[in-house]
RNA sequence: UGGUCUAUGGUGUAACGGUAGCACAACUGAUUUUGGUUCAGUUAGUUGAGGUUCGAAUCCUUGUAGACCAACCA
């Protein structure tokens, strides 16, 4: 018999790592980065550039360094550092060291004075809306400034007496300059430098000029010797622009390669907006489990390996994406069905009294993980009346339910099997009891009954506790949200994406549950104990509902 | 409409001139003390039109569609 190896097939990042390595590129060594601007938290499509960079860095024996791209004093700060390295920590991965843009502010600051040496950049005073408006449009060229032509002397005294703070804030620019008429907007001279007086999370004050994106991301890339500078398809036009300072610089020749962001529906990942939900109270912060940071998946209790793992069947590619967010929540049960403690939980309880049974005392052990023996057993105490779920039981069922009904006998999971005998309604017709018999031959793991049954319900006892349990469902109503450019993605806000339950019923021995521990609630889902949990209160989050082929036949 | 990038099942992603494969989703069935898991199987795809070639998803020509580019943001 032929056995074939399964073929590993690589992405187009490791196919131009592995001809470099053998081309003896950079003596074959690999090193990557990962460049957060500290404005925000990081998100999935954030975990996908991570997986990426330290991924590759990893699988060629190379390295990864953390650089903060901190250019803009206006919109950063250090909370978001320290989220933003909580964050990378917790996936897995150490970065090589930990850089910041404003670390080589000096450098890039001779690296201008260098280029206004050359003759490749200039002074500009036009004002923003000036400069806009010489600039053409992608399809007509753009005109030359007037300051276009000023001598080297006269642009290297402006750009010190800039930097020394001598004009007030948007008075002058630096610009390379290269082609006014050129295809590329980007190409026609663009900015390197403006004048900011803000204060600086890492430097404080003592800049008052900071280098643009073009002036800053590359040049640090080569700074560090970054062999491999892996960034989203919308650097694509950059990319002559981050050539060509190298080439006029002279120094270290890193390069850019681009693949296609991740996109998921039902959510949204520009940070703009993200930030929007936050600021405007539409979710409890950037941690909110309903949010696709990696902080509110933390909360939700998806696993960080689950995570690494979606971003690994995702791929790797050039093309515009939309990801199926169920892809994701796969990842996450697959990594959970494994590790998580079961435990019994009911939703909407309902009493059940069995009429026969007169034991006291009576406790049964319950198996704490069918998929891992070791995780070993727990006892729950049994009794005459327990709760089961309200749904669990049906006077007149469908076709096809296997749940208790008359004449339907059914097992209590880990306990006996049961057979309906009568129930007990309020005014309102709604039941409040359910009487039935159990089978004291059929116990669980010594019957001999020879009863047969459809199905096992879970069930807690008298002794169970209370808690909060926040139910979460998609945040938007449709696939995207920013499909429709004249309706604002907020007016589809699932109004329902967090359903609050206080009424359900828990195994007693959740009291003493673990927080960042995993649990499945018997036949519902995934579950994790919640930050806002106290000694009073228990507060429980959903992580996602376990596969529910019941509820797709009802659909039909 | 100037430039750039991209088009493979419902969604992603492979196949580098030689059998269109994998994952998720969907659907069957088996197993099951979770309508879970597991297992077996099914459905379903090369953007249109030409061309080169014994042979094209792949090369050429030409359409079409989508994305990105005109922040003192990154």
């Amino acid at each position: 018999m032929e056995i074939t190896e399964p073929i590993e097939s690589k992405n187009f990042l490791q196919e131009i790592i592995e001809n470099d390595i053998a081309e003896g590129k950079h003596d074959g060594r690999v090193l990557t980065r990962f460049p957060p601007e500290p404005n925000g938290y990081l998100h999935i499509g954030h975990a996908k550039s991570i997986c990426i960079n330290f991924g590759l860095a990893k699988q060629y024996n190379g390295q990864t360094n953390l650089r903060f791209d901190d250019t803009n004093p206006v919109t950063e700060d250090t909370e978001y550092v320290e989220s933003i390295k909580e964050d990378i920590k917790w996936l897995g991965f150490d970065w090589a060291n930990e850089y910041y843009a404003s670390d080589y502010f000096d450098t890039l600051y001779d690296y201008a004075t260098q280029l206004i040496g050359k003759g490749l950049a200039y002074v500009d005073d036009l004002t923003a809306e000036q400069i806009a408006e010489l600039k053409g449009t992608p399809t007509e060229p753009g005109k030359n400034s007037p300051h276009r032509d000023r001598s080297v002397e006269e642009n290297l005294d402006l750009f010190r007496r800039m930097k020394d703070g001598e004009f007030p804030e948007g008075s002058k620019v630096l610009r390379a300059k290269i082609d006014m008429a050129s295809p590329n907007m980007h190409m026609r001279d663009p900015l390197l430098y403006r004048i900011k007086y803000a204060h600086h999370h890492r430097t404080g004050d003592k800049w008052c000029i900071y280098p643009m994106y073009d002036f800053a991301h590359g040049q640090s890339d080569s700074i560090e010797t970054i062999t491999h500078s892996i960034c989203t398809l919308e650097f694509i036009p950059h990319r002559p622009l981050y050539d060509w300072c190298i080439e006029k610089l002279e120094i270290f020749p890193s390069r850019q390669y681009e693949f296609a962001r991740l996109n998921m529906n039902y959510t949204v990942m520009s940070k703009r907006k993200l930030l929007q939900l936050v600021n405007e109270n539409h979710v409890s912060g950037w941690d909110d489990p309903r949010m696709p940071t990696l902080s509110g998946m933390r909360r939700r209790g998806y696993p960080p390996k689950s995570i690494v793992e979606f971003c690994d069947k995702i791929g790797v590619a050039k093309r515009e994406n939309i990801i199926d967010i169920g892809l994701l929540e796969f990842c996450v049960r697959e990594d959970l069905n494994k590790t998580a403690t079961r435990v019994m939980v009911v939703m909407d309880p309902v009493k059940l009294v069995i009429t026969n049974y007169e034991g006291t005392g009576e406790h049964l052990s319950a198996e704490n993980n069918p998929e891992d023996q070791s995780a070993g057993h727990r006892n729950i105490s049994f009794g005459k009346v327990i709760y089961i779920e309200r749904e669990d039981f049906m006077l007149d069922p469908p076709k096809g339910y296997f749940r208790l009904s008359p004449g339907n006998k059914v097992r209590l999971k880990y306990a006996y099997i049961i057979e309906y005998e009568n129930h007990i309604t309020d005014s309102e017709g709604r039941i409040t009891e359910i009487h039935v018999k159990y089978y004291p031959d059929s116990k669980s793991g010594e019957d001999t009954s020879s009863i047969k049954v459809k199905t096992a319900l879970h069930w807690v006892p008298e002794s169970a506790i209370n808690a909060e349990i926040r139910l979460y469902d998609r945040l938007f109503v449709v696939e995207n949200p920013n499909s429709d450019k004249d309706t604002d993605f907020k007016e589809f806000i699932n109004k329902d994406s967090m359903v609050v339950n206080t009424r359900a019923m828990l195994e007693p021995i959740l009291k003493d549950a673990d927080f960042g521990k995993s649990y499945q609630f018997f036949r519902l889902g995934y579950f994790c104990l919640d930050k806002d949990s106290s000694s009073e209160k228990l507060v429980f989050n959903k992580t996602v509902g376990l596969k529910d082929s019941w509820a797709k036949i009802l659909q039909k």
